[in-house]
RNA sequence: GGGUAGGUGCCCGAGUGGCUAAAGGGGGCAGACUGUAAAUCUGUUGGCUUUCGCCUACGAUGGUUCGAAUCCAUCCCUGCCCA
């Protein structure tokens, strides 16, 4: 953060706040020290790239001063949280307590904050008590009129995915009971749910706690950033290779490079607005993504991680594949997608095989489009023969579908 | 519980007995152009078969028919209105 700028309008000038629950907020971000929460559920064993913005929004305030505290919903994981765009495919217990444990290792390794989880608190709660005690104070009218419900109401929303908000809102009031708690903050679809927390509070006990949402990370388009080739773009290094990652955050568009660098790096302003001279300057040299993949792996995996990252890409990108020494390919390329091949086979078979297409009429598609190329040399011919005569030291295939899918293939010995 | 409108491919949505592997759009994938960018254009988008063709598929299960996404029955699910 530049010395100048006030910790809020740092946040601001990073376009990392939407809604704030109320000026006063801005004071307090500024000159006290608070101690506020951020929740996201267990839907999945790792948070993604989406997440990673939201998150680190906690580490900035924490930079500042501030206290944050993870909740890791293990009990809203078992509700669900309404999409406005239909009911959710009830959970299994087993797999949102599983998926809770590596979140939370996740989350604790990736930021070092500590980290709660809302079923500890909800497992005793009896129903007529949370009806008595939280549920006379809500209004449906206010519920009702919650963005993310109001859609759903035309599709239709269960019973359970309707009081979801209210667990969140007691979720605040515990934080704030037990852990002094008097700030949440969330996603700007999480909204409806930060303000019933306030409203919760300010019922029950007559004080004012805060809450600010961040805007959702988007792309030109204006959808929801986060997806590569299909899949969500993890922090997982297991489920998204470094390599990935990089080359996820390498390609991203130019127009949207100035309000990335701001949401993920910790760039100070003036570092970014010299970068951005420069790319501007030149685009094709990608001096921004460039800069955005070196900050966010680096942060997320490591400098090793990145630099070998950097390595599997030059040689994919810019290098002669066939020219890089042969014993260090396979040590090169370990981060890229890798085959096990026994014998000889039609270029085909080999494909649809080893999953790079998914059927042979697709291979075929491929092949005679042009997209699929061995080694470096484009396929040409249906009848191509995957064998070790044509393997770099009779024992590596770099196959590449596409401008930019790579996989390694590796003879192996019976 | 009663009435009513629905459930179609990844998503939205057309189709109301054969010409339907199912219009159209979105998304995805691939090609051209580029800078591993964006925009644009082109192709493709259930599986097997390089053609013919075969198999699987329009909520589920049965049935009518030479033939069903399309008609009938039962069931499941959803919206809306009434109670």
């Amino acid at each position: 953060m530049d010395k100048e700028m006030t910790l809020y309008e740092d946040l601001q000038w990073r376009g990392l706040i939407k809604d704030l629950s109320s000026e006063d907020l801005i004071d307090k971000l500024n000159n006290e020290k608070l101690t506020f929460y951020l929740g996201t559920d267990p839907t999945a064993d790792s948070l993604h790239i989406g997440h990673y913005s939201t998150f680190l929004v906690a580490k900035r305030l924490q930079k500042a001063g501030h206290n944050p505290i993870l909740l890791v919903g293990g009990a809203t994981g078992l509700v669900g949280d309404p999409r406005g765009t239909g009911e959710r495919e009830k959970a299994d217990a087993k797999v949102i307590q599983s998926n809770f444990e590596k979140l939370k290792a996740q989350v604790e390794r990736l930021f070092g904050i500590k980290c709660v989880n809302n079923y500890d608190w909800f497992k005793d709660v009896n129903y007529i008590d949370f009806l008595r005690d939280y549920g006379k104070y809500i209004n449906v009218n206010y519920m009702i009129n919650k963005d993310l419900v109001k859609r759903q109401l035309e599709i239709g929303i269960s019973y359970a995915e309707f009081s979801y908000m209210l667990i969140q809102g007691v979720d605040f009031k515990h934080l704030h009971d037990n852990y002094g708690v008097t700030l949440q903050i969330g996603g700007s679809d999480q909204w409806g749910n930060l303000t019933t927390g306030i409203e919760i509070i300010r019922k029950l006990t007559g004080e004012e706690v805060y809450a600010f949402s961040i805007p959702l990370a988007v792309d030109s388009q204006g959808k929801k950033m986060g997806k590569s080739e299909g899949n969500a773009v993890w922090l997982d290094i297991n489920k998204t290779s470094a390599y990935e990652l990089y080359q996820y955050l390498y390609n991203l568009e130019d127009s949207m490079m100035e309000a990335y660098l701001k949401r993920f790096t910790f760039l100070s302003k003036s570092e970014i607005e010299e970068i951005m001279k420069k790319h501007l300057e030149a685009p094709e040299k990608r001096i921004a993504q460039e800069t955005l993949a070196h900050e966010v792996v680096r942060d997320i995996h490591g400098e090793e991680e990145y630099q070998k990252a950097v390595e599997i890409s030059r040689a994919l990108f810019s290098g002669d594949i066939k020219k890089l020494p042969a014993d260090q390919i396979g040590k090169i390329f370990s981060k890229v997608d890798h085959i096990d091949i026994k014998e000889e086979e039609n270029i085909v078979d080999f494909l649809v095989n080893s999953k790079i297409c998914s059927s042979k009429r697709e291979a075929r598609e491929f092949i005679s489009s042009g997209s699929i190329y061995v080694n470096g040399d484009k396929v040409e011919s249906l009848e191509y023969n995957v064998g070790r005569e044509n393997a770099l030291d009779n024992k590596y295939v770099v196959i590449r579908k596409g401008k930019k899918k790579y996989f390694l293939g590796e003879f192996i010995d019976e």
